[in-house]
DNA sequence: ACAGCATGTGAACCATTATTCATAATATAT
DNA sequence: ATATATTATGAATAATGGTTCACATGCTGT
């Protein structure tokens, strides 16, 4: 399966790697626009020319930077819900398992952000469409324990595409407060107000 | 109060408005770097240089469409908490107000959450600043809602502050999916929603 | 009707920044 | 050790787009 590369190619997978590491940084905290080749360049220590032997241009760096961190989030957050269990013992797992991640890598969850998130003004012709795809997934994973959820008479029979947004909008609200304003309060803390919030009633008495 | 204006001065106001509507729809679109002062100015029907006229430069332009914009959404959002009732009536007009109110303006709404949600790539000195301390007041008005039912134990005994990020996130994520796709559901449906999911008992059995 | 002032114009200017490419450095193979 | 292929360099180029300003247009009051 993995095939035996060269030294060369390796090296070049490495630098190819602390290219993306150095971007990333950079677009997380001040956007595609304001992020310019030569200063991603220089955070990576290399020349601008060099950046165009792994890219074809700026966008082409972006668009692999965005693919990659979508498809790192999608594929440990559908882990968390393929584990085995109740379908409210999967939907607590993954709620912990995404603040979890969150907070470890606060950088690339902004840009994961940025590009879920609704309102991201990023008509980047195609990368829309292809990260929409990735996160899709984990839509539909989430929708599937919903629908199971349902059907077993564990959760309450509500359109299975409205909770899920439903349980994203939440999430991501805390999450962001969180990453945006990390001293207000902790993961644990996030995660337990969701499930409260989520599961349980609020309202005490009917209106 | 309203003072007479003369002729002219009311013509210059109808122009800066005039100015401000095609900024808007552009920016909404497509994002503050990728709308251009020509292009604005073309949709506005004026030469570039009158927009000098009126506004310092393209930040401030834009500043003055996005406070305009959170002033606007603000006071009838704050309207909406202020009518009378008990705390869950606020509430329940709270969540319509905004869906109405978005659905009714939808490039406004875009500027809005760009400048709410969390990761907006806009550290524009300041602005960001004047913004969030717009937004605030919504979010204050709306604690205080939550602090008054719980005191009047309407409500569930939870940190206020909590729930004002849970609310506010649901609502956004409805709200959003309803702006982006509107076909998918209606503004009554997704209200209905909000209010189901954050006052009602989701989860049938304790896990 | 005319002077004077407010307002509008848009070509020209300039700063920024993505991209290229001739050259240098370095690794690999013979 | 030398030739060859690969990779890195960064000054030069070109395109984009914000901003300016000398001038034109058209109100307003006398």
């Amino acid at each position: 399966m993995a095939a035996k590369l060269t030294r060369r190619e390796r090296e070049r997978q490495r630098h190819r790697r602390e290219i993306l590491a150095a971007a990333q940084d950079l677009f997380a905290r001040k956007g595609f626009d304001k992020t310019a080749m030569a200063e991603i360049a220089e955070r990576a220590e290399f020349a601008v020319g060099t950046l165009y032997k792994f890219f074809e241009d700026k966008e082409a760096l972006y668009r692999a930077l965005i693919l990659d961190t979508m498809r790192d989030f999608e594929r440990e957050l559908s882990a968390a819900l393929k584990t085995p269990g109740t379908e409210s013992e999967k939907l607590d797992r993954y709620i912990e398992a995404k603040a979890a991640l969150f907070v470890r890598h606060i950088p690339t969850a902004r840009l994961y952000f940025a590009q879920t998130a609704g309102t991201a003004f990023l008509p980047m012709a195609g990368l829309d469409r292809d990260a929409r795809a990735i996160y899709e997934k984990v839509l539909g994973s989430l929708e599937t324990v919903f629908r199971n959820g349902i059907r077993k008479k564990l959760l309450a029979n509500m359109d299975p595409k409205m909770l899920v947004l439903g349980l994203e909008g939440l999430t991501n609200a805390f999450l962001d407060e969180l990453i945006e304003r990390p001293d207000d309060f902790s993961a644990e803390t996030m995660a337990g107000m969701t499930k409260t919030i989520f599961f349980e009633r609020i309202r005490l008495k009917a209106k």
